[in-house]
DNA sequence: TGTACATCAGTGAACGCGCGTTCACTGATGTAC
DNA sequence: TGTACATCAGTGAACGCGCGTTCACTGATGTAC
């Protein structure tokens, strides 16, 4: 194996990771409109068509991309389980806000992953794989939920559905500034969250 | 006042509407991506140059066509509220339902609404004008719900909010077949609207 | 009513830009004998 | 262990593309007298 570290050769080792790297930082540093195969090949030190020794096209790259999104939200998720295993009630409500909160702080990774640069997510299995057990894992809060009695039991992944659309319209509204929600900062965006999957755990009605 | 039917000389007459419906066009026909200030001029019959007469820069046109599409979008909350006057929660329902519709039929449209091809929406008063006024008739919704018992009085505003949250995340989640929602035909689409409005009403807790 | 002229709303050529992608190439690596 | 050679993963020049925007211009319109 290859040092990967101080590879500073011809070949450079792991290239597919570096540019996924380099993607999500220009994402975080420029934002989406700047990404470019040409950009995160030189933010990786080779050519800009080495790229295309690793991926077909642009597309593919967003695909990558987006995966690496969710795989980093569904760590997120599974830690935020892990620390509130004793209080489903708590974990259903701050799944929730850390869902607001990851697009609140990576708002072009979650553009990449919920714009549509890629034409059709079903192009790319393993993207859409990493979705599911994303998801799945939204599913198995419900059912911490559930066993502790304080949603009804059946209906789980409709109740997830309704968790995570809930969730994804905070996050895309708050992440994007628009309509109710211009000019407003994190902590307030913190309150805003608790309060929407509040209102979505009790009901509107009387 | 020129005839703005027939017009057909040196002078367009209503260039700036032309350029919108041209827009317009341009994304049900071809898809964002495709929208140019240069295919915008060139389908409403004028030359590249002729749109920086009415709009300074691209993100200016971006502006109105958004605000055509809220327009579009409050007309048509405003047609269902006259329509289901006197069944408020039926009324409520088929709100979020035709606004999931909306984003179905126009995903383009909606796109430009709320993706960030807009830097600030904060830069163009009259388009946030609009969208206060768009939001205003879901308030008048749940106080028609309100009054009719349905919904506990107070915190309009907040009750207003979740439901277009709702229903946006609804629309975004569908209108890009994403995680829960690939391969779903209109059909379902209206079903699954329904009972996620449902659910947010009734909430989800035993 | 007719004329001079300012203003308004178009034209079309030109600019530079960054992009995705292709292609013939070359240097590094791994393997068979 | 040494050598020949296939393969792999880079390079860098080049292509064409459509775009936003600018600029000097010109034709049409409206107005003052």
């Amino acid at each position: 194996m290859k040092n990967l570290q101080e590879k500073n050769s011809y070949h450079h080792g792991d290239l597919k990771r570096a540019l996924l790297d380099a993607s999500i930082k220009i994402l975080k540093e420029e934002g989406y409109k700047a990404l470019s195969l040409r950009k995160a090949a030189t933010l990786a030190g080779v050519s800009q068509s080495a790229p295309y020794r690793h991926y077909p096209d642009l597309e593919s790259l967003y695909a990558d991309i987006a995966e690496e999104g969710f795989k980093i939200l569904a760590e997120r998720q599974k830690r935020l389980r892990g620390k509130y295993k004793k209080r489903p009630l708590l974990l259903f409500r701050e799944s929730g806000v850390s869902y607001v909160e990851f697009a609140l702080e990576n708002p072009d990774l979650f553009r990449i992953m919920y714009g549509n640069q890629i034409e059709s997510h079903l192009k790319y299995d393993s993207l859409i794989k990493t979705e599911d057990e994303t998801f799945q894992i939204i599913v198995e809060i419900i059912k911490d939920c559930q066993k502790a009695g304080l949603i009804p039991e059946g209906n789980t992944e409709k109740a997830a559905t309704s968790a995570w659309t809930m969730a994804h319209g905070v996050a895309v509204l708050l992440s994007g500034q628009q309509m109710m929600f211009r000019n407003i900062d994190i902590k307030q965006a913190r309150k805003i969250t608790k309060d929407l999957i509040q209102f979505l755990y009790t009901g509107l009605k009387v």
